[in-house]
DNA sequence: CGCCGTCTGCGAACCAGTTCACACAACGGA
DNA sequence: TCCGTTGTGTGAACTGGTTCGCAGACGGCG
């Protein structure tokens, strides 16, 4: 993906007329960067907004005891690190490469003037903004009410819903990062997954799950 | 507070001219409200944003087997129900009220097109958004990852903040609710609050917990 | 090929929170 | 005032997840 791909297909900046996307593009900047470096953490000044053209990005915050909660992901085509930028305090987590990539950076200073001089592109913000929250909110949700093997379920379906699409509903995820997803020790993942496995759902492989039957893990999701 | 003063006050819409007050005004209604009374529940459509003249607001979603949480409280001068009239999905959540009073109806078909034609106002709103967001995250990780005594502790520490104030701090609240809160059982609550009785941090009434001294709750928050 | 680091699987002890059951206190009417 | 309702305190059994410890397996790399 290149640079104006990014801007030109996401719902964000989609809406800019070509000229306006080469206005924005002058004052960005591509980085490459290596699978497990920082992008910045919690308390940062949130300097501005990345989109993803390659790679993948997870983003986390730790506990005092250095337990690491992985709140989000984030793969080619979309824009993280928004709410720091808009509202101008410090970062709220912090943005790890977890697969080498490209990225796009737009720093706040350029970014900011261009947002509130078009109304749309505001109206689209909100529009990310809402998604965002509708989605934390769910986190929070599930984290209060359902079990694991739901909340396990649950993260296995969106997974292999993002990448799995055709590939045959085989997840690529290693048990602890899964376990550090869903804020639960990674014994207890292995041995829900165990249980599934015993039972014909899925099939389990050295950071990678292969998914055999959706239908159960939904009737899981569902049934409570 | 009346409704002039609400729009008056408000981060979000006090910015308008007076003029553009009274506009938005002549399209308002206000609502009274009892306690018990349900304003809206997750799934329908989100047809307007609320306003709290006076009273309070609990915001709820329920599991399965209809153990309740609570995700947020509003009180005079607060908007809320922005998410599902912004993205123009369903409602996320419950609406309950806790404490009658009058409550500010803004119909979506009269709000947003004054939204669209205000940059100024996305602004406003792009920023309650992202205080929204900020707050759900901080839900989400402590749900993950702090224990309950600490989270007790941030709670009663934010509750005492908002209506204390300069009250004793005390504050008005069953531990029911507190539990619904943290989604976590009223027995547990009683017996850590009960601990922190003992220890002489605390004070318990029916309804109501006086806060003795601040600092030991907050040393708990912040010590893990 | 052979080694090493990472990932997985499990057993066992432990622990925090849940659930159930009940006593009692406080408050609000009739 | 008496009664019903709602809130609180607490014991006891239970359960789901954690923690610790370790064995074995896979996969990449020299």
């Amino acid at each position: 993906m290149n640079p104006d791909d990014l801007l030109a297909r996401h719902d964000l900046l989609g809406i800019l007329s070509p000229e306006e996307r080469q206005a924005l593009l002058r004052h960005v900047a591509v980085r490459t960067v290596a699978a497990g470096q920082t992008l910045f953490r919690r308390g940062d000044p949130g300097d501005g907004l990345y989109g993803v053209l390659s790679g993948g990005i997870v983003v986390t915050v730790e506990s005092a005891e250095g337990k690491e909660l992985i709140l989000n992901r984030f793969g080619p085509g979309e824009f993280f690190g928004e709410i720091a930028l808009l509202d101008g305090k410090g970062r709220t987590a912090n943005a790890l490469v977890r697969e080498a990539g490209r990225l796009l950076f737009l720093p706040r200073g350029e970014f900011l003037p261009f947002l509130e001089r078009r109304p749309a592109l505001a109206v689209r913000m909100i529009a990310l903004l809402c998604d965002r929250l509708r989605r934390t909110t769910e986190l929070f949700e599930d984290a209060a009410l359902r079990d694991v093997p739901v909340r396990l379920a649950k993260q296995l379906s969106v997974l292999a819903e993002r990448q799995g699409a055709g590939a045959g509903e085989t997840v690529a995820i290693s048990q602890a990062e899964l376990a550090q997803t869903l804020g639960v020790s990674r014994e207890i993942v292995s041995r829900h997954l165990g249980v599934w496995r015993d039972a014909g759902l899925v099939e389990l492989g050295r950071g990678r799950i292969r998914i055999r039957d959706r239908a159960p893990l939904h009737r899981i999701v569902a049934g409570g």
